[in-house]
RNA sequence: GGUCCCAUCGUCUAGCGGUCUAGGACGUCGCCCUUUCACGGCGAAAACACGGGUUCGAGUCCCGUUGGGAUCACCA
């Protein structure tokens, strides 16, 4: 209740005028904009998703748009990339995806007009004095902002080649609400007369935002921390068009486990190198992102409809999260014990290369098999000797149990195994046991022989399980390849 | 370097001036369960970066220091 106050109180403060009205009273819309210019990388899947919470939180809607304004750089791979990994996070979008390449003519349109209001520029410099001018700034070790000598001109200067620039306020301060870092100042004295239109015509990437934001009537944008100094421009063109201010909220950058930026090394692959390759199922990947940089009290597993229910900007930290590995992987193992066997099996047959047929055999072991797992890979690996072939290969250290000792111990087990009636866990227990309760020596002495003659390793499921999975012939003729002694 | 931002266990975080001898989770270590390995259970070690204020009282507010990050294009 407390806290109810106190955001209230934060609001009302914060509605500057009734120009641009207060955006937490529209209806909620947010976006995610990535560039097609790579995979959707993790830090991207988290910006998405939180927009995603967010929206569904307030019953608002989420859009993707696709900022293919670079056309050297995109890619129809990388469209395709992302939409991908959005679909595997379950972050759908509503309605189709917008490209914002489509909406070049508007984007000019609107530099035109702020030319029309005197907000903006022809800017006739031409590269080699903006290159001069920098140089003289490096000179005089102070910091380069753009002085054009065109800023008061109005007039156009024949077909001479030109950029168009806003004319961006040099005295005052510019101040941003934002939901996540709090009241941020800047002088706009620090803010240049960055280019709108470039000289052939395109928009660049901040008009473009901008206009298309405010075109999809976009009330909050969730981004990367690395936007806030842009968002100081881009409120300026906002203002000039005297159109409604966003609600902004920038989250703070995932760094690597080193806390250096997050490299290739650490966690910069694309999500769906989190599904094939860390074999990672999305409940675990979302639910870690979701933890990263926000929290709710002391929950840890959180469920799709607990974070909408509990999802807000209040709560997103400040500063900069490490990711870490064993936390996802610890994560993606409690996601895996809570699936459903099917759909596992569904999932790690493709890797083990098997039929259809003996998947159901899969189907069957998969309760044994994945509290040993936490990852898709892990399970594989767990599942192999169930689809191994004889004779088998020997882990070392399995080879090295199966002593001539245990051979004659693996002899006396198949003999009794012969004779059982009934193959199932129970009795396979109850012979088992019988046979070194026999030879006066404790049960782990004949079963770990067992497990490897069986399996070829030195761990697997209970050996009881064992037997009953792979079944009275397999089980028999695996033994019987150990029962003599080697040389 | 300029500007802006940040700072609780190794890591992710809880904490909204007294209930903090700072809680949870991962990881680490120990014990239990046990046919191996896991799972599960129990327990331990482990943090308010530093220095000044403000206050009866500060992890919580203010200032500074240090450290970290972001950004400074006709890229997004």
């Amino acid at each position: 209740m407390q806290h109810e106050e106190k955001r209230n109180a934060r609001h009302s403060a914060s509605e500057r005028n009734l120009s641009s009205p207060d955006p937490s009273a529209r209806p909620v819309v947010t976006r995610f904009a990535p560039s097609p210019t790579g995979y959707l990388h993790i830090g991207g899947a988290r910006t998405a998703l939180f927009n995603w919470l967010f929206s569904k939180h307030h019953g608002g809607k989420f859009l993707l748009r696709i900022e293919d304004t670079d056309r050297a750089r995109s890619t129809k791979e990388a469209i395709d990339a992302i939409l991908d990994g959005m679909r595997w996070l379950g972050l759908d979008w509503d309605g189709h995806e917008y490209y914002q390449s489509q909406f070049w003519s508007r984007h000019a349109e609107i530099a035109h007009r702020l030319l029309d209001r005197g907000a903006a520029y022809r800017c006739y410099m031409t590269q080699e004095e903006l290159a001069e001018q920098r140089e003289a700034a490096k000179r005089n070790r102070r910091p380069f902002r753009i002085s054009s000598p065109w800023r008061e001109v109005a007039e156009e200067q024949g077909d001479r080649p030109f950029v168009i620039r806003l004319k961006a306020p040099r005295e005052g301060e510019t101040v941003i609400d934002d939901r996540v870092q709090g009241r941020v100042t800047v002088q706009n004295a620090e803010i240049d007369d960055f280019v709108l239109l470039r000289s052939d015509g395109t928009p660049t990437y901040m008009l473009a935002v901008v206009v298309d934001d405010h075109d999809m009537g976009v009330t909050h944008v969730i981004r990367g921390d690395d936007h806030l100094n842009n968002a100081f421009r881009q409120i300026g063109i906002i203002r000039a068009m005297g159109w409604p201010e966003p609600t902004y909220a920038h989250v703070p950058l995932i760094h690597g486990p080193d806390g250096a930026k997050l490299s290739k090394r650490h966690g910069a692959m694309g999500v769906d190198a989190y599904r094939d390759e860390l074999g990672l199922l999305p409940e675990a990947v979302s639910n870690y992102l979701l933890r990263l940089g926000w929290g709710h009290g002391d929950d840890e597993i959180i469920s799709r409809e607990q974070a909408i229910a509990w999802f807000d900007l209040d709560h997103v930290g400040k500063s900069p999260s490490r990711f870490d590995f064993k936390k996802l992987e610890n994560l993606n193992g409690h996601y895996i014990r809570e699936a459903d066997d099917q759909r596992l099996a569904d999932l790690v047959a493709p890797r083990l290369g098997i039929t259809d047929r003996k998947k159901m055999l899969l189907v069957q072991a998969m309760p044994e098999l994945k509290p040993r797992a936490n990852t898709l890979l892990q399970l594989a690996d767990g599942a192999r000797f169930l689809f191994a072939t004889r004779p088998l290969d020997f882990e070392e250290a399995a080879a090295a149990l199966l002593t001539t000792e245990a051979r004659t111990l693996l002899a006396a087990t198949h003999n009794k195994l012969v004779a059982l009636a009934k193959w199932d866990r129970e009795s396979l227990e109850a012979v088992i046991r019988e046979v070194a309760e026999n030879s006066g020596i404790k049960l782990g002495k004949v079963a770990q022989p067992l497990r490897a003659a069986l399996t070829g390793r030195t761990t697997s499921p209970g050996i009881f399980d064992v037997l009953a999975l792979l079944g009275r012939e397999e089980s028999l003729a695996r033994i019987a390849d150990q029962m003599e002694p080697k040389e």
